[in-house]
DNA sequence: ACCTGAACACCGTTCAAGT
DNA sequence: ACCTGAACACCGTTCAAGT
């Protein structure tokens, strides 16, 4: 390598060999992950390929192993990165329900505006730090609602569930990200249509509720599952009449 | 390669024309299904593929087109018949919760021993008896132990989920559908070490309730979030102050 | 020493050419 | 008329051969 190959990009720095093209930026897991998002963003999951990525990034697949460790460790990252992007704010004692809604409301947003990345299941072993942080902020909240510490640590756990399944929901429903409030409309008469349409012989609790089944938009459903849970919690917490006993918290080892 | 050499291997069964073989059963929708559940049993989701499953049906993929819509068809035709083989049992009003815990430990049951099948996910449109019974079934239990009608046919939903996130959480641990009691003990240990050895200043909470965050075991946090659900539900049939309001339960169309 | 083109061992799905 | 071998258009991943 010569002296002038080393130097910094400003000023004209030919590089008369692999000519022309805009430089290059070289290759980096970001570089990689933004790509990867991108194509995710406007094509969906199936279109995020090695080669696909690679092909975008001037590059052949090959090239993308030295950064990500595989198709599954480039998905990994790409969830890592749009859960690092999640907006996260200190709990409030007083304000705790509203911040659960509104942070697991941004958490569905994030999801969602990367149709498909919800179905990416991380592998348990590497708990991600923005997975990490997110937990830490979760927590925080359901301690501030002073719900039983060991109820809200296991309640950390099932709220992600929540918040994923609404957002795979949401990617079954609409593969591309788009989606009108007519569709939406039209789904749920369908749905109604299906439940009092069968046999009451066979199922007549279904099609008895038939309206109550198919009631609701995703997002009324997604707030009171959430809801659910944390008055499930609370419950628990005042030793209501019909709750079942608390499990026993134990340190493993 | 000789004749020899296309011999099958015990004895010399020459492989005249088409017969000898044991009449090969004809095709069908179900036996394309079985086959196929039987290598994902023993090989895992990944070896099921059309031409795995065809292969073992004497036959090339390009046949079973005619029975199944493709290979997400198949899954989708295994799904539904892991959820066809539940047991279900008519609702009793005095013993409703456990009835609920001993059905779900069931829907739980008969999906971790297809070790994968908890993975799919299916296209909301076509609904199939099968999850329509099990859904029924869900709901009679509901309103047996007194829920709010719109509670249940929303509460069903929630519990379908915490049983798949269950399932397929027992599945990234044990890919293979085996997994041992030490396995389960060093993964809880590891998880434990994870925590408390997190950054206070970064991970107060966290590293602070590392006990109760690995505590339990997989069956311990199923049986928790259930019970969570259900006191959820029943907190709210009974109005308590710290329980959100009720959603208005409205006819779509 | 590093990068990558080309190869390998697969996929799901289609369809023309056989029976 | 029906079935299916072979082909098509892809995959993820590896590695020898180039620079």
């Amino acid at each position: 390598m010569s002296v002038t190959d080393d130097a910094p990009q400003n000023i004209t720095v030919r590089k008369r060999s692999t000519r022309d093209r805009p430089a290059k930026a070289p290759l980096s897991e970001e570089a990689i992950i933004d790509a990867a998002l991108a194509i995710l963003k406007s094509e969906g999951l199936d279109a995020v390929t090695m080669r696909t990525v690679a092909t975008s990034l001037d590059t052949g697949a090959a090239s993308l192993y030295v950064y990500v460790s595989g198709r599954r460790g480039l998905l990994e990252g790409m969830l890592d990165r749009v859960t690092a992007s999640i907006r996260l704010e200190p709990p409030s004692s007083t304000r705790w329900r509203l911040q659960l809604h509104s942070l697991l409301q941004r958490v569905y947003q994030a999801l969602v505006d990367y149709p498909g990345i919800a179905a990416v299941t991380l592998p348990n072993s590497p708990v991600t730090n923005a997975i990490l942080l997110l937990t830490e902020n979760l927590l925080g909240i359901l301690l501030a609602g002073e719900i039983d510490p060991q109820d809200a640590a296991w309640g950390c756990d099932i709220l992600v569930q929540v918040v994923m399944a609404a957002a795979r929901e949401d990617d079954v429903r609409r593969p591309d990200g788009r989606g009108t409030e007519m569709d939406r409309q039209n789904r749920a008469d369908e749905l109604y249509r299906t439940f009092v349409g069968l046999s009451p012989l066979m199922f007549p609790l279904i099609s008895a509720h038939a309206a109550q089944m198919a009631a609701g938009t995703g997002d009324e459903r997604f707030r009171f599952a959430i809801d659910v849970v944390v008055d499930g919690m609370l419950a628990r917490a005042s030793g209501g009449e019909g709750a079942s006993s608390r499990p026993t918290s134990h340190r493993p080892g």
